[in-house]
RNA sequence: GGGGGAAUGGCGGAACCGGCAGACGCAUCGGACUUAAAAUCCGAAGCCCGCGAGGGCGUGGGGGUUCGAGCCCCCCUUCCCCCA
C-alpha cells in the first residue's frame, strides 16, 4: 500500500467496484430495491453525437458538472436518474462514413465504444444499464411509433417545398451545407427547387410553445431566443382585388392602420399569382428576377443592409381603403426578394411612409410615399426626410383620422371586416418543420404508398421498418433518396390487406431521435412500449437539463413540440419536458499569434516567464483565446490528462476553471494546481514518512478529541467549507466549492495535530462528489464502513459558522481608513466608539455629520470640512 | 443583418442584498531543506509616488444615482457565441 498519492493505483479499482455493485443504478417503481420514500431527481445531459474524433475536454465540462450534482443528490437521499446515450443518426455520421469508406453502422459502433470508454475513464456515475443508441432498431422502432402519433394527429403532411439543390453534386443539401448560395463542399452553385417533403405542423403549437415558456426555470436569454424564433405578431390580413383577375391577393400586415398609405404591393418571387398577373412587356424581366432569387438564401434576401431589388409585374391592384373612383386606390404590383413566400401570406402592402424597407424600396424605384401617421412631438418624420415607423396619430386616413395608432389599428380591422376585405390575424415567424431528408443514415418513415396514391402507416406490430443494409448509401444523382435504390426493400405489401405497396424512401432528420430520448431513459429496456406510464409518472419531468447554448432554439423547440403532442395524446403527464435548463459555457483554448497576426501552432510555442515566444526563432508571440481546433493543435483529450494526473485531478480542474455557465480557456499549465491540492489532501490522511495506511488519529476507533484549540478552529473551518460547498450548487459555480476545499486542506495541514477522525470523515463525504476516487480510497483506509459515495452529505451548523470576534471596515466619506475588531453581537454604540478610535487621525478637527452603521460589516463617518 | 452573452492583477477566477476589491489556484520572485536539482514547506506580490511612516490611483471608456458602486441607471468601445 502506497504512502504517496498515486491515483493510477486505485482509480480503476473503484470504477470497477461502482459498476459491479450497481452503486449508481436508478430503480424504477416496482423494481427490487426501489425506495418509495425517496424523492426523485432526474439529471440529464444533452447526449452527444459520437463523432470519430472522440470526446474533448469541452464536452466533458457539462458531464463532470452533472455528475457532481448527481452524486451530491444521491448523498442527500434522492433517487437519482442520470443516464447517458448516443445521438447516433444524422448527417455528420453519414459524411464521416462516406469519407472513411466504412459503413455508418460500423463507425457508429466504434465511436460509441470509444465515447463510453472515455466517459467511464472520468469516473462519471451514469447508470450504464440505461444506455441507448438512437440508431439502434430497439430505439428507432419507438421513434417510428411516436412519429405515427404525430401522423395520426394530422401533424405530419407532405408538401412541395423549396430545398437546396446542387446541380454539380447532383444532390439535395441541408441548409447548413449551403453557404452564400454555394455548396460547402466543392463551392458549387446551388439553387432552391421544390421537392416533395414531409413536414411537421409545429406551427399548430406555436401559441402553446410560447405561452408555456413562462413556467420554466430556464435562463432568460434562452426564453428570449425561443420567443424570438416563434416570432408572434398580431395584425391583419387584407385582400386587394387585382385588375383583370378573379382572384384577389391577400397580404399580412402588422399595421392595418397604415392601409391608407399603401402605395404599392410586393409579392415574393415564388408567389403563385406572379405568373398569371405578369404582363407581356414585363415577362422576361420578371422571369429573370425569379430565377435569380432562387439562388439566394433567406438570410441574404432579408439582410436589411443590402440594396433593395425588385421588378414591376405590370399589374395593378385596388387598395380597399379607397372608393373605386379614387385614383389613389390604383396601385402597382411588384415582386421583390425581401418578401418571403413562407412568412405571412407571401405578399405585403407597402407603406413607404412608415416601414423602413418599403421606404428604401420606394425611393429606389421612385414610387409614391404618403404620410398617414403623424409622429408625436419631437420625433422625426417624412418632413425631415426619414421614415417614421413608431406609434403616432392617423392622418389622411379617412374614417380613422385623428386616432392614436393602437386604436387606429383596431378600427381599421373593424372597417375591413365590415366591408368583407380583411380580418384580424396572428402570424408567427415559426414555420412548419421540414422533417424529411433524402439521405441514408436516419429513421425510415413507417409509411406505405399504395398504388392508388394513398398513404397508410405501417401497423405497430410490424415495426420497426428497418433501415436496409446497403453497400452504397451515397446520395443519388437525381435527388431521390438512396433508399429508393434498395428495390427489394421498397417493394412490399400492406400487411393489413396484402395489396402491393412501396415504402417511403425518405429518412427523418438528425433531430428525430433527440425528440423523446429523455422519455426512453426512464424505461429503456421496455419491449412493449416506448416507456411505461408508471415510469413516466414517476421520473417526469427532467429536473435539471444541462447542455450548450448552441441548442437554445432548434433542439429545445422540437423536443418541447413532441412532448406537447404526447401530452395531448395522454402519453405523458407534464406539459413540458425540462423543468430546469442550464447552459454550460464553452471551453476555449489559448492560441498564439506572431506579430503579423498569423496563428502559430501550440507545439511551436514556448513560455518564457510571463511571455511567449516561437521556439525556433525566439520571436515574441501574443496569446489569444479561441475555440479548440485541430489546425491550431490546441485540442485537449481527457484521456491524456487522466493518464498523467488521474481522473480526480481532471474532474477538479474542469470545475475549478470557473463557473459552469461561463466560457473559459483551458490552460494545461494550471492543472498541476489541482493535482497538488489532492496530494496535500492525501498527506493530511496518510503520513508519507510512515508505514500505516492512515494516520493513527484518523483511523476508525481512534479517540475523538474535544472541540477546543486547533480542533475547534478546524471544526469552524470545516463548517465554513460545508456551507460554501452547499452554496456553490445553487448556480453551479462549483469552482468556489473547490476553493473552499483548498482552504480547509491548507488549514488542516497547518494544524495537523488538531484534526479528528470525525472531521476527516465528514470532509471526505464533502469532497466525494468532486473527487470520488480519492474519497473512496481514503474512506476505506480510514476503515469506514460502506462507500464514501453512499455516505450522507455533512451539514453545516450555524453555531460553528460564526466567529467570536468580527472585523469591521471603518470608512470616512466612503474611503477605507482602518479596521476595528469588535465582539460578535456588539451594539451600535460599542461599534461606533471602536470605529472612532480606529479612524481617529482622520476625524480630528472634523465635523461628523452622519454615521452609517452596517452591523457586522462596516462603519462610515460622513464628515464636513 | 438580427438575437444572446461577456469585459476585475501577468493568467483562470472570488466578492451572497449596493458595504474592507483581488478569496482559491497558476505563473513569478525570495527563503528553508539538498552536494545539486526536483519535490515539499515558509514567505512576498494590483499599479504609481515615497528611504520610511504614509499617500495617490485602480474592476474596458465616459457620465449619473448614493454616505458608499465591480454590482443600479444612461451613453460608448471591444471581444465571444447563435441564427449559418
Amino acid at each position: 500500500m502506497s504512502q504517496l498519492y498515486e491515483p493510477q493505483t486505485f482509480e480503476k479499482r473503484w470504477q470497477e467496484r461502482w459498476l459491479a455493485e450497481g452503486v449508481f443504478a436508478a430503480r424504477n417503481p416496482g423494481e427490487p430495491g426501489f425506495d418509495p420514500r425517496a424523492p426523485k431527481y432526474y439529471v440529464l445531459d444533452m447526449f452527444p453525437y459520437p463523432s470519430g474524433s472522440g470526446l474533448h475536454v469541452g464536452h466533458a465540462l457539462g458531464y463532470v458538472g452533472t455528475d457532481i450534482v448527481s452524486r451530491r443528490k444521491r448523498m442527500e437521499g434522492f433517487n437519482v436518474l442520470h443516464p447517458m446515450g448516443w445521438d447516433a443518426f444524422g448527417l455528420p455520421a453519414e459524411q464521416y462514413a462516406i469519407q472513411t469508406g466504412k459503413h455508418p453502422r460500423a463507425t457508429t459502433d466504434e465511436n460509441t465504444r470509444n465515447f463510453r470508454r472515455q466517459l467511464q475513464n472520468i469516473g462519471l456515475s451514469y447508470d450504464w444499464a440505461r444506455e441507448i443508441d438512437t440508431s439502434h432498431r430497439d430505439y428507432y422502432r419507438w421513434t417510428q411509433q411516436l412519429f405515427l402519433v404525430l401522423y395520426e394527429q394530422g401533424l405530419a403532411y407532405q408538401a412541395e417545398v423549396p430545398v437546396w439543390w446542387c446541380e454539380e453534386l447532383k444532390t439535395v443539401l441541408a441548409n447548413e451545407e449551403v453557404i452564400n448560395g454555394r455548396s460547402e463542399r466543392g463551392n458549387f452553385p446551388c439553387v432552391r427547387r421544390p421537392l416533395k417533403q414531409w413536414m411537421l405542423r409545429i406551427t399548430a403549437y406555436a401559441e402553446r410553445l410560447l405561452a408555456d415558456l413562462d413556467g420554466l426555470d430556464w435562463p432568460e436569454s434562452i426564453k428570449i431566443q425561443q420567443r424570438e424564433w416563434i416570432g408572434r405578431s398580431e395584425g391583419a390580413e387584407v385582400r386587394f382585388a387585382l385588375e383583370g383577375q378573379a382572384e384577389p391577393v391577400t397580404v399580412f400586415t402588422t399595421r392595418p392602420d397604415t392601409l391608407w398609405g399603401a402605395t404599392f404591393l410586393v409579392l415574393s418571387p415564388e408567389h403563385p399569382l406572379v405568373k398569371p398577373i405578369t404582363t407581356g412587356a414585363q415577362r422576361s424581366a420578371v422571369e429573370a428576377y425569379v430565377a435569380a432569387a432562387a439562388t439566394k438564401s433567406e438570410v441574404d434576401r432579408t439582410d436589411a443592409s443590402k440594396e433593395k431589388t425588385g421588378v414591376f409585374t405590370g399589374a395593378f391592384a385596388r387598395n380597399p381603403a379607397f372608393d373605386a373612383a379614387d385614383p389613389r386606390g390604383r396601385i402597382p404590383v411588384w415582386i421583390a426578394d425581401y418578401v418571403l413566400a413562407t412568412y405571412g401570406t407571401g405578399a405585403i402592402m407597402s407603406v413607404p411612409g412608415h416601414d423602413q424597407r418599403d421606404f428604401e424600396f420606394a425611393r429606389k424605384f421612385d414610387l409614391p410615399i404618403r404620410e398617414v401617421v403623424r409622429p408625436p412631438a419631437g420625433a422625426q418624420g417624412l418632413a425631415d426626410g426619414v421614415c417614421f415607423t413608431g406609434d403616432g396619430t392617423a392622418v389622411d386616413s379617412g374614417p380613422i383620422d385623428g386616432l392614436a395608432t393602437p386604436l387606429a389599428k383596431q378600427r381599421a380591422i373593424e372597417l375591413l371586416a365590415a366591408r368583407g376585405t380583411g380580418r384580424a390575424r396572428v402570424t408567427y415567424k415559426l414555420r412548419d418543420w421540414l422533417f424529411s431528408r433524402q439521405r441514408y443514415w436516419g429513421e425510415p418513415f413507417p409509411l406505405l404508398h399504395l398504388e392508388d396514391g394513398s398513404v397508410v402507416p405501417v401497423p405497430l406490430d410490424s415495426l420497426p421498418v428497418e433501415l436496409p443494409a446497403m453497400e452504397d448509401f451515397k446520395p443519388s444523382s437525381d435527388g431521390s433518396a438512396p433508399l429508393a435504390r434498395a428495390q427489394d426493400w421498397v417493394r412490399t405489401t400492406d400487411p393489413r390487406t396484402g395489396r402491393p405497396a412501396r415504402r417511403d424512401t425518405d429518412t427523418m432528420p438528425g433531430w428525430a431521435g433527440s425528440c423523446w430520448y429523455w422519455l426512453r431513459f426512464m424505461d429503456p429496456r421496455n419491449e412493449r412500449a416506448p416507456f411505461s406510464p408508471e415510469a413516466e409518472r414517476y421520473w417526469g419531468p427532467v429536473d435539471l437539463y444541462v447542455g450548450g447554448a448552441a441548442h437554445a432554439v432548434m433542439h429545445l423547440l422540437y423536443a418541447r413540440f413532441w412532448h406537447k403532442v404526447f401530452f395531448d395524446a395522454g402519453l405523458v403527464h407534464t406539459k413540458e419536458p425540462f423543468q430546469r435548463l442550464f447552459n454550460q459555457g464553452m471551453v476555449t483554448a489559448f492560441a498564439y499569434q506572431d506579430p503579423t497576426g498569423r496563428l502559430v501552432k501550440n507545439t511551436e510555442v514556448e513560455a518564457r516567464g510571463e511571455a511567449f515566444v516561437r521556439k525556433e526563432t525566439g520571436e515574441p508571440l501574443a496569446q489569444i483565446v479561441t475555440k479548440m481546433a485541430k489546425q491550431l493543435g490546441n485540442v485537449v483529450n481527457p484521456d491524456d490528462v487522466i493518464a498523467e494526473h488521474g481522473a480526480d485531478t481532471f474532474r477538479l480542474y474542469e470545475m475549478f476553471m470557473g463557473p459552469l455557465a461561463d466560457s473559459k480557456p483551458w490552460n494545461t499549465r494550471d492543472i498541476p494546481g489541482c493535482r497538488r491540492f489532492l496530494e496535500r489532501l492525501w498527506r493530511v490522511y496518510v503520513d508519507p514518512e510512515g508505514t500505516a495506511p492512515i494516520r493513527p488519529g484518523l483511523a476508525r476507533g481512534a479517540a475523538e478529541k474535544p472541540f477546543e484549540g486547533d480542533t475547534a478552529v478546524l471544526e469552524r473551518a470545516l463548517h465554513k467549507a460545508i456551507q460554501r460547498t452547499a452554496d456553490s450548487f445553487r448556480d453551479l459555480n462549483l469552482n468556489t466549492a473547490i476553493a473552499a476545499f483548498m482552504t480547509f486542506v491548507n488549514e488542516a495541514t497547518r494544524l495537523a495535530g488538531g484534526l479528528t477522525r470525525s472531521q476527516a470523515q465528514r470532509f471526505l463525504s464533502l469532497v466525494s462528489p468532486f473527487a470520488p476516487h480519492v474519497a473512496e480510497e481514503l474512506w476505506s483506509r480510514m476503515g469506514e464502513p460502506g462507500l464514501a459515495s453512499q455516505s450522507a452529505v455533512p451539514r453545516a451548523e450555524p453555531r460553528w459558522l460564526e466567529d467570536d470576534e468580527i472585523e469591521v471596515a471603518v470608512q470616512v466619506n466612503g474611503r477605507l481608513r482602518g479596521t476595528a475588531r469588535v465582539p460578535r453581537g456588539a451594539d451600535g454604540a460599542a461599534l461606533e466608539s471602536a470605529a472612532r478610535a480606529a479612524a481617529a487621525a482622520h476625524l480630528e478637527g472634523k465635523d461628523v455629520a452622519k454615521v452609517v452603521l452596517v452591523p457586522g460589516k462596516l462603519v462610515n463617518f460622513v464628515v464636513r470640512g
